[in-house]
DNA sequence: TTGAAAGCGGTACCAC
DNA sequence: GTGGTACCGCTTTCAA
């Protein structure tokens, strides 16, 4: 229900005029006289005439709004990439549809089928952990929806993609921790086939053997829904608790997972960074309050959200079929806390 | 966009019939025999037929949307709060459009006016901590808008309301306070006219008096953005260090007050709880990780979403104009750890 | 420079 | 039981 009544022949009859005369004098066509424009831009102004949004995207094919799909909502750094997705679409005059696809490949698909049937202009998003196969965005890629992916992205699918410097926060992370005297780093990280598991990996793998280390797949451990439940976790944890020659520090991958290898670390009691170093990928404005303060790679996220709707409105606005597309990668930042440096 | 382009012109065609009988068949009318029924259903559903929302809409006069009003998604009470709007409003068919004051009186007006002019069938809001007046809520309540309040609701407007029982909340929490020991409990809280503020100061005096306290205003702290900025919290920490007895434990109204007290106390190397106690509003998961471990009033957020969503998509789909309305309280719950424990 | 009319995709009233 | 038609509010030819 639209509760500003009146519509474009209110004002026609008003002011015994046409319809299309009204609509045209609103959009400013040359057809139009200065002097009719002005009459009806002025009843328009007074009148608080607001064109029905959903009957301009009936003729016109065009909703004004663009879906997102993320893992969740809940969590600081998909909250902040909408944030930013907001302050984008909003200020064009574009409204959000948020869906979640909680990690699962099937609620993924339903997700998007949805959006599509809800007819939006493009979409933005970030693959679940257990989405291998993109046939379906393809498939609406080539029927012309225009898809920017962000975080998680898809190699297959060519089309703009945001990301953060995966492999640098990666390189970074796992650099700070040789150099602050850990010997035997291990990584938890999300399923292998994920973009950002594969660049934080070879990050921390570069960092390794640029020390000289040896890259021990003992020492690396997936978490196949990315930390999703504890219990996938923890068993990480306690396969790396059992090796021969326990780990002495974690780079972990994520925002939860990063929070629950905390939180699993003070349940068994085991001193950080005494006998653990830590160093997470995470967004939480809590870091510094944690116990101890956490060591993390910060992501620009709110800076990803924005970059990623300015690149979907790009092609949405193009007038022209976009066959060139770009991959913008973003700094991240590694903010050294207490948590992997020792006394 | 649809990228379904079948429509019901083109069923019609297909199966030589009208669109208005196809129209019925796929509504199941009773005027429609079962055979056709079957012949359009069963070509619908092979050529994964979908209405166009947008046609509806606009032939229904409804959108099928609602519109949320909250101070900011990046927060952890608010994204809870959205995850369970979300959870029955896309079961129910309805996607949410989502806006945020930044605790602005003229941003809410400007995102409730725009959607109002985006055509949505009910809106759910939580009031800014700037706003006063709520005329402009009651004017579209007049017009026929549904509204339910959570939170941060209005007094003055009649209509369902969702809220934890901050009374009982701040209660509990000053009581665990008092008998933890400490005897100088300030409050930092959101400015005084806001709903929570008042209902969980009433709690915190209570139990203040209960116990044979007195409520001494100078050990009341009021933030007139809620904590929005760190200046305004730190001021009124500044305050109370400063008093002549200076309290010995601080109950904060919000996440975000909570948050950077804790935050302050690190900066200024208070120690917690044994110079200070502290237990605050919060929702985040990370409260056990803290430095210390953050006692602290949890709220439902998530229920209190999803009943929220409830009673509005009652008062949408009603038949009748809705006269008799709701305030849900959902009940709070102290988690208590060790940042008001003394050993 | 203005207006009549068609149509976006459905729905619903009214004939037949 | 089925089909014709008008209409939701706006845009866009095409004619006047």
């Amino acid at each position: 229900m639209n509760f500003n009544a009146i519509t474009i022949s209110d004002i026609a009859k008003a002011l015994n005029l046409s319809a299309s005369t009204v609509s045209k004098a609103l959009s400013d066509s040359y057809e139009i006289s200065a002097k009719t424009k002005k009459l009806v831009v002025d009843y328009a102004r007074e009148n608080n005439y607001r064109p029905n949004p959903i009957a301009q995207s009936l003729k016109k094919g065009k909703s004004k709004s663009i879906g997102i799909v993320v893992p969740t909502i809940d969590n600081q750094f998909f909250s902040q990439v909408i944030n930013g997705i907001e302050s984008v679409a909003y200020e064009e005059g574009y409204n959000v549809i948020i869906t979640q696809t909680h990690e699962s490949y099937d609620v993924e698909l339903l997700n998007i089928n949805a959006l599509t049937h809800r007819s939006i202009d493009g979409m933005l998003l970030s693959l679940s952990t257990e989405t291998f196969n993109v046939d379906h965005l393809q498939k609406l890629q080539n029927q012309g929806l225009p898809i920017v992916f962000f975080d998680r992205v898809s190699d297959t699918i060519n089309t703009h993609k945001v990301i953060a410097d995966n492999f640098k926060g990666g390189y970074e992370a796992t650099m700070h921790l040789i150099e602050s005297g850990f010997k035997y780093i291990a990584h938890i990280t999300s399923p292998a086939h994920t973009s950002i598991t594969r660049e934080r990996l070879a990050g921390y793998k570069k960092a390794l053997t640029d020390k000289g280390f040896n890259v021990d797949d003992n020492y690396i451990k997936y978490c196949s829904h990315g930390g999703k439940s504890i219990a996938e976790t923890k068993e990480a944890m306690d396969e790396l608790l059992a090796l021969p020659v326990r780990p002495d520090a974690i780079f972990a991958a994520s925002d939860r997972i990063t929070t629950t290898v905390l939180s699993l670390l003070h349940k068994s009691k085991i001193k950080i960074p005494a006998e653990m170093g830590l160093v997470g990928f995470n967004n939480t404005n809590l870091a510094e309050l944690l116990n101890p303060a956490l060591t993390a790679v910060h992501q620009p996220a709110f800076e990803i959200g924005k970059k990623a709707t300015e690149m979907l409105l790009s092609i949405i606005k193009s007038r022209y079929p976009v066959t060139e597309f770009e991959t913008v990668v973003m700094p991240t930042e590694l903010f050294i806390r207490k948590s992997s440096v020792r006394d």
